[in-house]
DNA sequence: GCTTGACCTGGAGCCCACTCCAGGTGGCAT
DNA sequence: ATGCCACCTGGAGTGGGCTCCAGGTCAAGC
């Protein structure tokens, strides 16, 4: 079973060192395994629990609730249920935060388009100075 | 032309009166107009710019970006094509973040199968008490 | 005429999640 | 033996984005 460094933790997991630290002090790691020198061996399993906490914090749970479910681990076999509830309220979290996301994703690409036929208007032959309507257009749309 | 009192926009746009006031402060709005009394009144311009700000900021743009938008819309017509730039570029993000977002969404997925795979085993006729496989599996999974 | 409530200001404070720092250790390469 | 590098510690600092507070002003209702 291999081994790893902080560095070589870091350099997969994309956490920092500094954070790595961070979270063993916080205790989202358990306390990792030490060499002779007191410098840390991440172990594969560390490694892996580490990709579900990036996974976690990517779908931007709060680190509160990570301690929780780190918690539940701990727990051991019984809490798996309570395990199940918490990431599927997650996922359900998740999926809200995507479906809002288009939304929002799709008024910013209206916008992008209502910007385009401003320009082609402009480039048109210049429907004179002064043009009530398209001064109209762009205070409703910025 | 409607006009909006500090309450109303926050029950409208969902931002709140310190909020307003912050994003006034620092330039996000432009001053908005006051009564006699020195209190706000925002225009239905100002409600549509927030409705903006709302989306930017929902799509995860930082405040100092949405502040060279602002710049940009305050530059008048000949920032279109920068702001197109800028709203592409934004838009793009935002396209990224979802995609990673359902992938992340996956992995939740597959650990809360797997958490339920463990529970109807654990509810079958029990493979015995010391169960190397078993241990593997809680193991390799948390 | 007094309370209530919505609003005002400048400035301090807060929360989250890191990130940085000073000062130190141990091991390997030249 | 002398660098140098990766790592260690405890604790302070940072950045983003608000949020709260004290103390004050008006306007309307009882």
């Amino acid at each position: 079973m291999s081994i790893y460094t902080p560095g070589q933790v870091a350099e997969e997991t994309g956490f920092s060192l500094d954070t790595l630290r961070y979270y063993e002090r916080i205790g989202l790691l358990e306390p990792i395994e030490r060499n002779s020198a007191g410098q840390r061996r991440f172990s594969e399993e560390d490694v892996g629990w580490l990709g579900m906490v990036r996974c976690l914090r990517d779908t931007g749970m709060p680190i509160a609730e990570m301690l929780r479910f780190t918690a539940l681990v701990r727990g051991g076999r019984q809490t798996i249920g309570e395990r199940i509830t918490l990431l599927e309220a997650h996922d359900r979290e998740v999926e809200e935060q995507i479906s809002r996301l288009r939304e929002r994703q799709a008024a910013i690409q209206r916008k992008i388009h209502h910007y385009r036929d401003l320009l082609t208007e402009q480039a048109d032959p210049a429907p004179c100075a002064e043009d009530p309507a398209g001064r109209a257009a762009e205070a409703a749309s910025n």
